[in-house]
DNA sequence: CTGAATCCCTGCCGATACTG
DNA sequence: CAGTATCGGCAGGGATTCAG
Protein backbone atom coordinates (compact mmCIF):
# COMPACT_ATOMS: atom_id res chain seq x y z
CA UNK A 1 0.00 0.00 0.00
CA UNK A 2 2.99 2.24 0.34
CA UNK A 3 3.81 2.60 -3.55
CA UNK A 4 0.80 1.27 -6.20
CA UNK A 5 1.99 4.53 -8.81
CA UNK A 6 2.97 2.02 -11.58
CA UNK A 7 0.78 -0.48 -10.03
CA UNK A 8 -1.87 -0.86 -12.49
CA UNK A 9 -1.86 -3.74 -15.30
CA UNK A 10 -1.08 -1.81 -18.20
CA UNK A 11 1.44 -2.82 -20.40
CA UNK A 12 4.23 -1.01 -18.59
CA UNK A 13 6.65 -1.58 -16.20
CA UNK A 14 6.11 -4.18 -13.42
CA UNK A 15 5.98 -7.29 -15.37
CA UNK A 16 7.94 -6.80 -18.23
CA UNK A 17 11.59 -8.01 -17.74
CA UNK A 18 12.97 -4.83 -19.29
CA UNK A 19 11.71 -3.12 -16.45
CA UNK A 20 14.58 -4.82 -13.97
CA UNK A 21 17.56 -3.54 -15.87
CA UNK A 22 20.05 -2.93 -13.57
CA UNK A 23 22.01 -0.40 -16.07
CA UNK A 24 21.56 2.09 -18.59
CA UNK A 25 20.82 -0.05 -21.39
CA UNK A 26 19.10 1.02 -24.91
CA UNK A 27 16.80 -2.28 -24.08
CA UNK A 28 14.77 -0.40 -21.65
CA UNK A 29 12.12 1.54 -23.55
CA UNK A 30 12.79 4.62 -21.17
CA UNK A 31 15.78 5.02 -22.37
CA UNK A 32 14.55 4.53 -26.29
CA UNK A 33 12.38 7.27 -25.96
CA UNK A 34 14.60 9.92 -23.79
CA UNK A 35 17.15 9.05 -26.42
CA UNK A 36 14.94 10.13 -29.07
CA UNK A 37 14.38 13.70 -26.89
CA UNK A 38 17.66 13.38 -26.21
CA UNK A 39 19.58 16.95 -27.56
CA UNK A 40 19.29 20.40 -27.16
CA UNK A 41 16.71 21.81 -29.18
CA UNK A 42 15.08 18.62 -29.89
CA UNK A 43 12.35 18.78 -28.62
CA UNK A 44 11.35 22.57 -30.22
CA UNK A 45 12.08 20.93 -33.56
CA UNK A 46 9.49 18.35 -32.72
CA UNK A 47 7.45 21.18 -31.66
CA UNK A 48 7.49 22.59 -34.76
CA UNK A 49 6.81 19.66 -36.80
CA UNK A 50 3.76 19.03 -34.60
CA UNK A 51 2.63 22.11 -36.21
CA UNK A 52 2.58 20.74 -39.69
CA UNK A 53 5.47 19.97 -42.09
CA UNK A 54 8.29 22.22 -42.55
CA UNK A 55 11.36 22.46 -45.00
CA UNK A 56 14.38 22.90 -43.60
CA UNK A 57 14.78 26.43 -43.86
CA UNK A 58 11.29 27.16 -42.33
CA UNK A 59 12.54 25.00 -39.21
CA UNK A 60 16.02 26.84 -38.93
CA UNK A 61 13.19 30.55 -39.63
CA UNK A 62 11.30 29.25 -36.58
CA UNK A 63 14.45 28.50 -34.50
CA UNK A 64 16.77 31.29 -34.25
CA UNK A 65 19.85 30.64 -32.27
CA UNK A 66 20.14 27.09 -33.97
CA UNK A 67 23.20 25.96 -36.40
CA UNK A 68 23.32 24.17 -39.35
CA UNK A 69 24.80 21.50 -38.00
CA UNK A 70 23.02 20.72 -34.71
CA UNK A 71 20.18 21.55 -36.78
CA UNK A 72 21.11 18.60 -39.49
CA UNK A 73 22.17 16.60 -36.54
CA UNK A 74 18.98 16.34 -34.73
CA UNK A 75 17.21 15.69 -37.71
CA UNK A 76 19.00 13.31 -39.05
CA UNK A 77 18.73 11.86 -35.37
CA UNK A 78 14.92 11.90 -35.16
CA UNK A 79 14.73 10.21 -39.18
CA UNK A 80 16.80 7.56 -37.60
CA UNK A 81 14.44 7.21 -34.60
CA UNK A 82 11.75 7.10 -36.80
CA UNK A 83 9.98 10.34 -35.90
CA UNK A 84 10.70 12.14 -38.82
CA UNK A 85 10.30 11.00 -42.67
CA UNK A 86 12.11 12.75 -45.04
CA UNK A 87 10.58 13.79 -48.04
CA UNK A 88 12.68 15.60 -50.86
CA UNK A 89 11.69 17.74 -53.57
CA UNK A 90 13.40 16.85 -56.52
CA UNK A 91 13.40 20.28 -58.19
CA UNK A 92 15.25 23.55 -59.42
CA UNK A 93 15.10 24.76 -56.45
CA UNK A 94 15.75 21.47 -54.49
CA UNK A 95 13.69 21.30 -51.63
CA UNK A 96 13.15 18.78 -48.66
CA UNK A 97 10.23 18.37 -46.58
CA UNK A 98 10.40 16.95 -42.92
CA UNK A 99 7.39 15.99 -41.15
CA UNK A 100 6.27 13.49 -38.30
CA UNK A 101 5.66 9.74 -38.83
CA UNK A 102 2.73 8.27 -36.89
CA UNK A 103 5.41 7.11 -34.92
CA UNK A 104 6.37 11.01 -34.30
CA UNK A 105 2.58 12.02 -33.86
CA UNK A 106 2.80 9.84 -30.82
CA UNK A 107 5.05 11.70 -29.37
CA UNK A 108 2.10 14.27 -28.79
CA UNK A 109 0.72 13.39 -25.35
CA UNK A 110 4.25 12.18 -24.20
CA UNK A 111 5.54 16.21 -24.45
CA UNK A 112 2.12 16.62 -22.67
CA UNK A 113 3.19 14.32 -19.74
CA UNK A 114 6.38 15.83 -19.64
CA UNK A 115 4.94 19.54 -20.04
CA UNK A 116 1.94 19.14 -16.99
CA UNK A 117 4.75 17.57 -15.24
CA UNK A 118 6.99 20.31 -15.63
CA UNK A 119 4.32 23.68 -15.08
CA UNK A 120 3.68 21.92 -11.82
CA UNK A 121 7.39 21.62 -10.76
CA UNK A 122 7.86 23.37 -7.42
CA UNK A 123 10.78 24.59 -9.92
CA UNK A 124 8.48 26.42 -12.66
CA UNK A 125 6.70 27.79 -9.92
CA UNK A 126 8.39 29.23 -7.25
CA UNK A 127 11.21 30.20 -9.32
CA UNK A 128 14.14 28.66 -8.08
CA UNK A 129 17.06 30.24 -9.31
CA UNK B 1 -7.29 18.85 -39.90
CA UNK B 2 -3.73 18.19 -41.03
CA UNK B 3 -2.53 17.99 -37.23
CA UNK B 4 -4.33 18.14 -34.63
CA UNK B 5 -2.49 16.05 -32.30
CA UNK B 6 -1.85 18.61 -29.73
CA UNK B 7 -4.98 20.64 -30.59
CA UNK B 8 -7.20 20.28 -27.78
CA UNK B 9 -7.75 22.87 -24.86
CA UNK B 10 -5.47 20.91 -22.10
CA UNK B 11 -3.49 23.04 -19.50
CA UNK B 12 -0.68 22.29 -22.23
CA UNK B 13 0.59 23.30 -25.43
CA UNK B 14 -0.92 25.60 -27.90
CA UNK B 15 -2.40 28.34 -25.49
CA UNK B 16 0.57 28.91 -23.27
CA UNK B 17 2.83 31.56 -24.40
CA UNK B 18 5.75 28.92 -23.01
CA UNK B 19 4.63 27.02 -26.20
CA UNK B 20 5.88 29.01 -28.33
CA UNK B 21 9.65 29.65 -26.97
CA UNK B 22 12.37 29.77 -29.91
CA UNK B 23 15.09 28.57 -27.41
CA UNK B 24 15.62 25.99 -25.08
CA UNK B 25 14.87 27.61 -22.25
CA UNK B 26 13.95 26.59 -18.84
CA UNK B 27 10.68 28.24 -18.65
CA UNK B 28 9.69 25.45 -20.80
CA UNK B 29 7.92 23.18 -18.76
CA UNK B 30 9.50 20.34 -21.02
CA UNK B 31 12.61 21.39 -20.63
CA UNK B 32 12.19 21.49 -17.01
CA UNK B 33 10.32 17.99 -16.75
CA UNK B 34 13.37 16.64 -19.25
CA UNK B 35 15.82 18.74 -17.07
CA UNK B 36 14.98 16.68 -13.70
CA UNK B 37 15.31 13.41 -15.89
CA UNK B 38 18.30 14.43 -17.41
CA UNK B 39 21.46 12.32 -16.51
CA UNK B 40 22.52 8.85 -17.01
CA UNK B 41 20.94 6.65 -14.63
CA UNK B 42 19.22 9.09 -13.49
CA UNK B 43 15.83 7.49 -14.37
CA UNK B 44 16.91 4.12 -13.21
CA UNK B 45 17.22 5.99 -9.85
CA UNK B 46 13.13 7.43 -9.42
CA UNK B 47 12.48 4.02 -10.63
CA UNK B 48 13.98 2.04 -7.78
CA UNK B 49 12.21 4.84 -5.27
CA UNK B 50 9.15 4.12 -6.81
CA UNK B 51 9.51 0.87 -5.52
CA UNK B 52 9.65 2.25 -1.99
CA UNK B 53 12.18 4.41 0.07
CA UNK B 54 15.63 2.99 0.17
CA UNK B 55 19.21 3.98 2.05
CA UNK B 56 22.38 4.94 0.03
CA UNK B 57 23.43 1.50 0.14
CA UNK B 58 20.44 0.03 -0.82
CA UNK B 59 20.51 2.28 -4.23
CA UNK B 60 23.78 1.38 -4.67
CA UNK B 61 23.36 -1.98 -4.07
CA UNK B 62 20.49 -2.57 -6.80
CA UNK B 63 22.27 -0.41 -9.01
CA UNK B 64 25.46 -1.89 -9.43
CA UNK B 65 28.03 0.03 -11.99
CA UNK B 66 26.58 3.14 -10.53
CA UNK B 67 29.82 5.23 -9.04
CA UNK B 68 29.46 6.85 -5.73
CA UNK B 69 30.20 10.22 -7.77
CA UNK B 70 27.21 9.89 -10.03
CA UNK B 71 24.87 8.54 -7.60
CA UNK B 72 25.48 10.85 -5.04
CA UNK B 73 25.48 13.50 -7.63
CA UNK B 74 22.27 12.20 -9.14
CA UNK B 75 20.55 12.25 -5.80
CA UNK B 76 21.33 15.78 -4.95
CA UNK B 77 20.08 16.68 -8.31
CA UNK B 78 16.89 15.06 -7.80
CA UNK B 79 16.47 16.78 -4.51
CA UNK B 80 17.42 19.91 -5.71
CA UNK B 81 14.29 19.30 -8.63
CA UNK B 82 11.62 18.75 -5.97
CA UNK B 83 11.50 14.53 -7.01
CA UNK B 84 13.51 13.68 -3.94
CA UNK B 85 13.25 14.00 -0.10
CA UNK B 86 16.28 13.19 1.79
CA UNK B 87 16.13 12.01 5.63
CA UNK B 88 18.73 11.40 7.54
CA UNK B 89 18.44 9.66 10.55
CA UNK B 90 21.01 10.84 13.61
CA UNK B 91 21.82 7.03 14.77
CA UNK B 92 25.02 6.02 15.89
CA UNK B 93 24.85 3.98 12.66
CA UNK B 94 24.11 6.89 10.55
CA UNK B 95 21.12 6.13 8.08
CA UNK B 96 20.11 7.97 5.53
CA UNK B 97 16.73 7.77 3.71
CA UNK B 98 15.75 8.60 0.19
CA UNK B 99 11.89 8.92 -1.15
CA UNK B 100 9.45 10.10 -3.37
CA UNK B 101 8.66 13.70 -2.70
CA UNK B 102 4.68 13.81 -4.00
CA UNK B 103 5.83 15.44 -7.26
CA UNK B 104 8.03 12.73 -7.60
CA UNK B 105 5.48 10.20 -7.58
CA UNK B 106 3.56 11.77 -9.97
CA UNK B 107 6.56 11.11 -12.42
CA UNK B 108 5.30 7.77 -12.66
CA UNK B 109 2.50 8.36 -15.87
CA UNK B 110 5.57 10.85 -17.30
CA UNK B 111 8.16 7.71 -17.07
CA UNK B 112 4.72 5.48 -18.37
CA UNK B 113 4.08 7.33 -21.16
CA UNK B 114 7.75 7.45 -22.33
CA UNK B 115 7.79 3.85 -21.77
CA UNK B 116 4.63 3.53 -23.80
CA UNK B 117 6.44 5.41 -26.78
CA UNK B 118 9.59 3.57 -26.24
CA UNK B 119 7.87 0.26 -26.46
CA UNK B 120 6.07 1.03 -29.59
CA UNK B 121 9.38 2.09 -31.27
CA UNK B 122 10.72 0.60 -33.98
CA UNK B 123 13.76 0.76 -33.11
CA UNK B 124 12.95 -1.73 -30.33
CA UNK B 125 10.62 -3.58 -32.20
CA UNK B 126 12.72 -4.30 -35.46
CA UNK B 127 16.08 -4.55 -32.93
CA UNK B 128 17.46 -1.94 -35.56
CA UNK B 129 21.28 -1.29 -34.91
C1' DC C 1 18.41 25.67 -50.64
C1' DT C 2 20.13 21.90 -48.04
C1' DG C 3 23.13 20.29 -45.93
C1' DA C 4 28.36 18.22 -44.63
C1' DA C 5 33.16 19.16 -42.62
C1' DT C 6 36.00 21.12 -39.37
C1' DC C 7 37.51 23.21 -34.97
C1' DC C 8 37.23 24.15 -30.23
C1' DC C 9 35.30 24.36 -25.92
C1' DT C 10 32.47 22.78 -22.27
C1' DG C 11 30.19 19.57 -19.34
C1' DC C 12 29.13 14.86 -18.26
C1' DC C 13 30.48 10.46 -16.58
C1' DG C 14 33.49 6.89 -14.77
C1' DA C 15 37.35 5.43 -11.64
C1' DT C 16 39.89 6.06 -7.74
C1' DA C 17 40.98 7.77 -3.34
C1' DC C 18 39.84 10.05 0.83
C1' DT C 19 36.77 12.07 4.90
C1' DG C 20 32.91 12.68 8.75
C1' DC D 1 27.41 4.23 6.36
C1' DA D 2 27.28 8.26 3.44
C1' DG D 3 29.19 10.85 0.99
C1' DT D 4 33.24 14.53 -1.15
C1' DA D 5 37.70 15.50 -3.98
C1' DT D 6 40.16 15.02 -7.90
C1' DC D 7 41.38 13.68 -12.49
C1' DG D 8 40.90 12.16 -17.22
C1' DG D 9 38.33 10.68 -21.36
C1' DC D 10 34.80 11.48 -24.40
C1' DA D 11 30.72 13.10 -26.47
C1' DG D 12 27.62 17.20 -27.21
C1' DG D 13 26.96 21.51 -29.11
C1' DG D 14 28.11 26.19 -31.15
C1' DA D 15 30.43 29.02 -34.93
C1' DT D 16 32.28 29.02 -39.20
C1' DT D 17 33.30 27.43 -43.70
C1' DC D 18 32.61 24.67 -47.80
C1' DA D 19 29.90 21.73 -51.13
C1' DG D 20 25.89 19.59 -54.11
Amino acid sequence: MAHQTVGRPRPGLPDDPRAEVAEPTPACPVEVALAALRGRWTTLVIRELLGGEHSYSGLRAALRGLSDKVLSDRLAHLVEAGVLERRRETGVPPRTRYRLTPHGERLGPVLQALWDWGADSPAAVSGRA
